[in-house]
DNA sequence: TATATTTACTGAACGTTGTTCGGTAATTGA
DNA sequence: TCAATTACCGAACAACGTTCAGTAAATATA
């Protein structure tokens, strides 16, 4: 039996529809424009229709969020494979800094709100959450690519994961506060290469605990 | 002449309470359920009497994050003096993401909605605005001992200015990406200790251009 | 001290928001 | 063809930020 029926065919074109014109929205004129009247306005339907098909705001939100992870997991393979491991990584960083100053209003709906994570499964661990993340298994493929190469050394302790969490946290930090307290500056990319660089350089070599006395010397 | 007229007294402890009251309701139940006619109940007041002190809304939120970054600025400096400078650096880095754990509703309010950061002349350059900014000249000051002390090598294009907001871009996406993406996970500051000292060896030698050859082989 | 003027404060209202609900039109399955 | 389900809409609700005319209070002036 085929699922596809007439009418299922129609509820996620008008879906898609919905989501469609709330991308438009928020791309023109930001998130804070972005209403259910004026979703209803551009599909051609009225406000309670809406609900029809999504069960809240919030909902809609979640869909467009959904949308801009598969779009940025394309941003970060969109450049040609290198024969240097550590230029590839380095510019993958690149693109995902490039992808949130191309997209503020969207990379920020996407990594502010606190409530709209893909997967959110409070049960599963982190770490199987994310490896499922097509974007983040971007960034796992690279690091992984340069551990194999000799590049990054990992320890029992601190492993592929662990040096792919904190590239990530490396190029989000510079994302986001490129996009909110220093919006209006000037958006240097050889700086953000040296960065991403001397990063690198800090994974070459064994992470250990180098100062193991002095560790734990804060009670967590 | 004594600017203090017991009139600008009373107007400013009215508007003390007035964001006293509104950091209170983020703390306590989030930043969405805060709204004016809230903050009035709180304090004894009509709606439209908040209006005598604040422009709007976004003016009290901009209030709200001015005392968040002297907060911030505290925490940062809230740990020991410490023989290992690298240790200290290290160690603030821990503080800034232990002081965005423990108020999440707060830190995402000053760093996730881009229009209300302090200063934002957007005329001065943002060298000159960060380093007017107690809570990054804290970092600054780490930085610049490590490298007085030789633990940090600069170059004439990469200076203490940009270790140190690098340093900040990467405790902020530790911060930022727990806040939101992992939410839910435990957070290990072991690790992120590991991760802050595997920063601070990429940058103990010199931030060179390592592969001039392919750097620039994508146009900006 | 008595009066004029500025300030402090409020109730009521406006426009907008997300959301719900009863009722009607259209589509579907028998 | 007809009953049942679905799609859609108008109207309304509560809550929001904000404005404004009008009143009470505090201050400055005489």
């Amino acid at each position: 039996m085929d699922i596809t029926t007439p009418r299922t065919r129609r509820n996620a074109r008008i879906r898609q529809a919905i989501i469609k014109s709330a991308v438009e929205i928020i791309h023109h004129e930001g998130v804070a424009a972005l209403s259910i009247r004026r979703i209803a306005d551009a599909i051609d339907y009225s406000p309670a229709s809406i609900y029809e098909y999504y069960a809240n705001k919030d909902a809609i939100l979640a869909a467009v969020c959904l949308e801009g992870y598969a779009k940025l997991t394309g941003a970060l393979q969109d450049y040609p494979v290198t024969a240097d491991l550590r230029v590839a990584t380095r510019e993958c960083g690149v693109q995902y800094v490039r992808f949130a100053l191309t997209n503020p209003d969207y990379f920020l709906l996407m990594f502010s709100t606190a409530g709209m994570q893909p997967n959110h499964n409070i049960e599963e661990s982190l770490e199987g959450q994310l490896l499922r993340s097509p974007a983040f298994m971007v960034i796992h493929r690279h690091i992984h690519a340069l551990v194999e190469a000799g590049f990054c050394v990992v320890t029992p302790s601190y492993g592929v994961f662990q040096i792919a969490l904190s590239a990530w946290q490396m190029v989000h930090g510079i994302a986001m506060l490129a996009l909110t307290t220093q919006r209006n500056g000037p958006v240097d990319y050889t700086v953000i290469r040296m960065t991403l660089d001397a990063w690198q350089r800090g994974f070459a070599h064994t992470v250990a605990e180098r100062y193991p006395n002095e560790s734990n010397c804060v009670k967590e």
